[in-house]
RNA sequence: GGGGGCGUAGCUCAACUGGGAGAGCACCUGCUUUGCAAGCAGGGGGUCAGGGGUUCGAAUCCCCUCGUCUCCA
């Protein structure tokens, strides 16, 4: 089977499609075409060609039902409760408390497959995909584990049979790599893993060593590690690839790995302090040091202690091995995509894979068939598209997918929804968890490509300006365009690497960097204002539990934070800014989207007012009182009176209650995707941050105020009650922030029902330490004031309530008054009116221009009749009676349409102005007269300048007595200008 | 909270960077034809988001407001 691709010519080198951004040609260097030869077939036995799954069971059964292992499902490829690790990277991620001892296994011999994802983070593979045949962002890890079982002997004796005898590999073509030790930090080779490949059977000459880097496992720089074997195949014609093993070569690749865990790491004290030396000095005292870097410090004091229970680790990269035992070189011809790439034909109805490297058809279908592997686990495991983490990477991957589908298949609408369930329907068996709700993963793929898709056709064009000045500068992108691309039409820098590859062209990373970290310092500027964040000395713990009910209370100072420090004796006087610290306080401290209280302070026995707070704000569990000292002395120790001011504190718990009634409308009107987002609660308003793909129309925000409105009519009872954190959990309807960290146990705000066994999913149910109103009834009335996009998916409605609500209301109220007055109608028949009174000018307007042009078509009649003939050219100026630029330009068409050669100047007064024009027909424009210097001339008699087109100019002055003076100078020019020529 | 883009006919977008607001689709009228997004001819439809400024002149440049998209915090 030497089958070329039966596409040879079908490269097309660069797909910017046909319809909107074509690159210049010149900006295009041709492609190299390197054949993959994709269907040439290295395998020693004539067995029938294994499928995957079989494949895959046939591993599973080898070391479950013949060697006595435990099957343990894939953990979830999103390690929700791992938050050092983006994706789930290696089949270990789930059994590391094993191998840390911080538990211990069910079972002590175990086999599984894991779903894998190395995209982002230290594993990223993402830039590979599609250019060459062996990177996957998602993959299946298939390992046979040992906790303190079987070791080496087993472990190489079992890998062996599997390869040769069930399997049926060519010995000749497997090589095996052995660790060749580090005398420098007392690890041995690995005799023991050689001698026993060798007693297997191993090929003489089949065995190499290989470093640290290599055949050393770590999971990090301390704990659990050990020497690893790898099993290499050979894929050479001439099975010669013997110097290839370990060379990064698609000729020579690794489908093993052994771990053997037999030490542990670890950094004795002098080692520790040698480091936290290390950290703590500048880049001048590291370079005197004779330390390289921190990993040489590490190194030095490191020590490797045997494990008293040796484990073992290994890793066979699934689609690899399918590959191999399918004789194909590629992972992308075996059946694990094959129906995929079906899929991706039908539903981009191009050619079939090819399987040809450099050729860009055959890459997109590469990222396509990986990228919709990737999203369908990640979405299925409850990984969603985001701006941040694993979210972020997720977006990243749909994005490059989707973009090969628009500019290399031709697809305007979103498409990646519909490969889903081909992974689904693939998968679903091995992987049940798929087959729950296909449907959910669908939609978000779905809405996502969707909104991606609304700015890819701009940020393609942006990219394709982008190209065309760097094909002027030496075929590099700027940083800047870069930036823009990413920070506009959301293209972030890895997808504009990749166009910028595919139309060979580089991009300036270090630009874009710097651009990139400035913004990011701006962006985090611009939120605060003044914060104490970094205090020098020990904060006190305040209690703060009177904060819910009482309007004034008694407290002792315990100290105050000036200039970041603590200071905890000592007197403040007039004209001292602090922050107040109190051993209670009833002072609610900005929190949950909540802002601090204001209020005064002041000493019972005196009365005056000594302390006015501005701003309460919570720093650890000390609250501070931000303010200043206005009269008397405030000694630590002294007792004080606290009083918040009652009026805001109202203010701002009518607009939080009414926050948690918006939230529950929201819901009922838009559906249950809104999800909280963020909110701000102060006196004046509430705005409130939620989840929603799409701008809120105006009759869906009518239909929210009204259903708040009902709610507040109701006058239900608002109550609030702490309970342990995962009782909270239960309650029906709950709400709570996704990602935000609540205490245990948490405050619960309930509307309507006043115990949480009562609530139904129907009510107002929220986590939430704030302050709320008795009743809903109070806040009086709730008016919606904007509705705008915050970020992607996040939209934030800003609202009002109570005293500014009623303020508002009547502020409408007087102009509406004023205008049914005016009128003499009823409000609901403004609009109409308004519209008929627009209507109306329209008409008059067009009615006067229409006899206004009626009476200039008559001078314009008699200044042509009238005209001189210089030279075979009418001279036609004059003075008009008025009239727009427009009409004017309308007359000048006329007489250029009936006199084949004319000079026409107008000049007339408008509105205190006096407009000129003049105007040449084309064959005086080729004797090289220019409109633009002679309106200029003329212009200037009244007193003003212009400019325009040779054929046509305008100027503009403002002494209308000397109008006829202008109308003479410009028949002079005429005339002398048409003489000499 | 900060940054960038966009807002032009019912829809999708142009307008050579400051000099007479256009195309395609849709709509209306007529002709031709009656079937595969039909063809031809003609026509209606725009406070160029709103407001202010610079300029002789602004859809175009500047400022503000509103809406929308997007990135960051």
């Amino acid at each position: 089977m030497s089958n070329p691709s039966p596409y040879p010519q079908c490269t097309a080198p660069l797909n910017f499609r046909r319809e909107s951004v074509s690159i210049p040609v010149n900006v295009l260097r041709t492609l190299r075409v390197r054949f993959h030869s994709p269907h040439r077939r290295v395998r020693s036995t004539g067995a029938a060609m294994p499928s995957s799954s079989e494949i895959r069971q046939q591993f599973l059964d080898f070391f479950g039902k013949k060697c006595g292992h435990t099957f343990v499902p894939s953990s979830p490829v999103v390690p929700h409760d791992d938050p050092t690790l983006l994706f789930a990277n290696a089949g270990m991620n789930q059994f590391k408390p094993y191998f840390l001892g911080t538990e211990k296994p069910k079972s002590v011999r175990v086999v599984n497959t894991q779903k894998c994802i190395r995209a982002g983070g230290k594993h990223n593979d993402l830039d590979d995909v599609g250019k060459d045949t062996y990177h996957h962002t998602f993959f299946e890890m298939l390992g046979n584990w040992s906790f303190g079982d079987y070791f080496k002997k087993d472990a190489i004796t079992w890998a062996w049979e599997l390869l040769t005898e069930v399997w049926k590999l060519d010995k000749s073509r497997l090589h095996v790599t052995v660790f060749e030790g580090d005398p420098a930090n007392g690890i041995p080779r690995d005799d023991e893993a050689a001698d026993l490949w060798k007693s297997v059977g191993v090929l003489p000459g089949h065995i190499h060593l290989g470093n640290k880097k290599d055949n050393f496992w770590m999971m990090g720089d301390t704990g659990p590690c050990g020497p690893c074997t790898e099993i290499h195949f050979d894929r050479t014609p001439d099975k010669s690839g013997a110097k290839l093993v370990n060379g990064s070569s698609d000729q020579v690749i690794e489908i093993w790995n052994n771990v053997f865990i037999q030490f542990n790491a670890e950094i004795p004290d002098d080692g520790r302090a040698a480091l936290s030396k290390w950290d703590a000095w500048s880049e001048e005292d590291r370079k005197k040091s004779g330390f390289k870097d921190r990993d040489a410090v590490i190194s030095k004091y490191r020590k490797f202690i045997p494990l008293p229970a040796k484990h073992v680790d290994t890793g066979m990269g699934f689609e690899r091995i399918v590959a191999v035992l399918n004789g194909v070189p590629s992972n992308y011809d075996t059946d694990v995509f094959t129906p995929i790439f079906t899929a991706i034909q039908e539903v981009t109805k191009a050619r079939p894979y090819g399987g040809v490297l450099d050729d860009l058809t055959d890459t997109a279908y590469r990222v396509i068939g990986d990228h919709i592997r990737t999203l369908t686990f990640a979405i299925t495991d409850g990984a969603t598209p985001g701006n941040k983490g694993r979210s972020a990477v997720l977006r990243s991957i749909l994005r490059r997918a989707s973009r090969y589908g628009w500019q290399v298949f031709g697809l305007k609408e979103p498409f990646l929804h519909r490969l889903s369930g081909t992974v689904v329907g693939q998968l679903g068996k091995v992987f049940p968890e798929l087959a729950k709700n296909p449907e959910k993963v669908r939609e978000v793929i779905y809405e996502e490509e969707r909104g991606f898709l609304r700015t890819l056709d701009k940020g393609i064009k942006l990219f394709a300006e982008a190209a065309e000045r760097a094909s002027r500068n030496n075929f590099v992108i700027s940083g800047k365009d870069v930036f823009d691309l990413h920070t506009t039409y959301g293209l972030d820098k890895g997808i504009t690497r990749q166009m910028a590859a595919e139309a060979q062209m580089s991009v300036d990373m270090a630009e874009y960097e710097r651009l990139w970290d400035d913004f990011i310092k701006k962006s985090d500027a611009g939120g605060r204002g003044l914060v104490i964040s970094a205090v020098q000395g020990e904060l006190p713990k305040t209690d703060d539990s009177p904060k819910y009910d009482s309007a004034v209370i008694t407290a002792k100072v315990v100290g105050w934070v000036k200039d970041n420090t603590v200071v905890k004796s000592g007197t403040l006087t007039p004209g001292d800014t602090v922050g107040l610290l109190l051993d209670r306080t009833n002072f609610y401290a900005e929190q949950g989207g909540q802002v601090g209280d204001t209020g005064v302070i002041d000493k019972p026995e005196t009365g005056g007012i000594e302390f006015r707070v501005d701003n309460t704000v919570r720093l650890g569990d000390a609250v501070l009182h931000l303010g200043v000292m206005l009269a008397g002395e405030i000694a630590v120790g002294d007792t004080v009176q606290l009083m918040q001011a009652t009026m805001r504190r109202i203010d701002v718990m009518r607009n939080h209650t009414a926050t948690h009634l918006l939230n529950l409308a929201l819901r009922s009107v838009l559906g249950g995707h809104v999800e909280q987002k963020g909110s701000l609660v102060d006196d004046e308003k509430t705005r409130f941050d939620f989840s929603h793909d799409k701008p809120v129309s105006p009759d869906e925000l009518r239909t929210i105020e009204t259903r708040v409105n009902q709610l507040i009519s109701r006058a239900l009872p608002v109550s609030a009650v702490t309970m342990p954190l995962e009782q909270a959990k239960t309650i029906p309807g709950v709400r709570a922030v996704f990602g935000e960290k609540y205490p245990d146990p948490v405050r619960v705000v309930l509307i309507g029902p006043e115990k949480p066994e009562l609530a139904t999913p129907d009510d107002s149910v929220e986590f939430c330490g704030g302050t709320h109103m008795p009743s809903t009834g109070t806040i009086g009335y709730f008016k919606i004031g904007s509705q705008e996009g915050v970020a992607k998916g996040v939209r934030r409605i800003t609202a009002v309530t109570g005293r500014v609500a009623a303020d508002t209301l009547a502020k409408v109220a007087v102009a509406v008054d004023d205008l049914t007055a005016r009128f003499q109608c009823k409000p609901e028949e403004l609009p109409a009116r308004v519209d008929a009174l627009q209507d109306e000018v329209k008409k008059l307007k067009a009615q006067i221009a229409k006899g206004l042009a009626a009476d200039l078509t008559g001078v314009v009649d008699k200044l042509l009749a009238d005209a001189a003939e210089v030279n075979g050219t009418k001279v036609v100026a004059g003075r008009l009676p008025g009239g727009t630029v427009d009409q004017v330009r309308t007359q000048i068409d006329r007489v250029r349409q009936k006199c084949p050669s004319a000079f026409v100047c107008f000049v007339w007064e408008d509105d205190g102005k006096v407009p000129v024009i003049v105007a040449l027909t084309p064959d005086l424009v080729k004797k090289g007269l220019k409109a633009g210097d002679i309106v200029k001339q003329v212009g200037a008699v009244v007193g003003g300048s212009g400019g325009g087109k040779p054929d046509l100019a305008q100027a503009g002055g403002k002494d209308a007595t000397k109008i006829d003076e202008a109308v003479k100078q410009a028949d002079e020019i005429a005339r002398q200008a048409l003489l000499k020529n």
